[in-house]
DNA sequence: GTCTATATGGCGATAGAC
DNA sequence: GTCTATCGCCATATAGAC
């Protein structure tokens, strides 16, 4: 097999395991035995389960992101932008529903990765508050915009983050009523915002 | 020293090094440090790491808990419930923000211990809302109040559990500026839970 | 590139003297 | 109750043949 191919299937291994055990639970020859080769192969491709783990994390990181900058680029209405964004959101989630969990998890582990990664991406929270301040027309200012971003990210992120909990203690374990509610959460949280900024 | 002290002043140790570290991150040597002793002495009070870890995520939990489960019980307007666990959390939080980014951390590698703890206690969400349905006067239906529920859990847990990325990002590492945004949430929470609500 | 075998170190846990 | 010393295991990582 190609060296490439190799590394693909490592990769995709393991994302999967640090992705339930988290990187200090995580064990490279349950990651080796995934990708159905053995651990010298590993540190072969890889050199140390350090340097794996930051391939994996920025690989995912990749699949997040581009989608919310080039959303917060366009040139619309604050309206529209939230619409889009949620719905980025919450369709990339319903795909990718791990990644909530995983980014906040390893976030207390290495906090600088996450805002590191951001930051290199050219994402600058003080600079997209000021363009939205002098976007829109009614009274927000930018002590109000900080707080509707996070409003924004905490009721898109939150529940998918918390979803083993919630699944559980709200809708006992029933996926046919989680994915109802989940489905019903984008209208959900356009309607929260729009109201409470009568937007 | 007496049994008692040092008993708790492992838990005292313990609970900070897992706080940081995690389960899998935490070395037992270092909670011996932190305590003042030595490694023997850990064993001898709690006989394995799995034990400690759970007498101090239970000791963490009972902070926690009882204070929700009182406003639940109390015979006040949902507005005025919303108002006093909205300003419990975020007080409870001002003293122990790192207790949400633990739950949360934990709570992917042994969802069960929270569900657990909150059934064992008592928490019902569906006769929560099953209640909260009948006691109000608005045309909330079920639907819409676990919708409430979940916005309400979002907006108040979610910034503090993503406080080192959000604090960083938006306010580059500004204790002051961080302070101010957190007092002001409170009731930011509440009028963007009344206006989208009509409370 | 791929394997087996092994090095090296750190971990949780225990034995046993005091 | 408290200590020192150590066991036994399992983790990451490497050496070296093929």
């Amino acid at each position: 097999m190609s060296g490439a191919q190799t590394k693909l299937m490592i990769l995709n291994a393991a994302r999967d395991v640090f992705m339930v055990k988290g990187y200090d639970g995580a064990r490279m020859q349950e990651i080796a035995d995934r990708a159905g080769i053995n651990k010298a192969m590993l540190h072969y491709y890889f050199h140390t389960k350090y340097e794996l783990f930051q391939e994996v994390f920025y690989h995912i990181m990749d699949l997040f992101f581009p989608v919310i900058l080039k959303t917060l680029e366009e040139t619309i209405s604050i309206r529209e932008k939230i619409s889009i964004i949620v719905d980025s959101y919450m369709n990339f989630f319903k795909q990718y529903s791990f990644i909530p969990a995983f980014i906040m998890r390893e976030m207390t582990h290495q906090p600088h990765w996450f805002t590191q990664y951001l930051k290199s991406h050219g994402v600058n929270p003080p600079e997209i508050i000021k363009n939205l301040e002098e976007d829109q027309l009614s009274e927000m200012d930018a002590k109000d915009i900080e707080h509707l971003i996070v409003n924004i990210l905490s009721l898109c992120i939150f529940p998918i983050a918390a979803s083993p909990v919630l699944k559980e203690m709200i809708f006992e374990n029933s996926d046919i009523d989680w994915k109802r509610f989940i489905d019903e959460r984008k209208q959900v949280i356009k309607e929260v915002i729009y109201n409470a900024y009568k937007l």
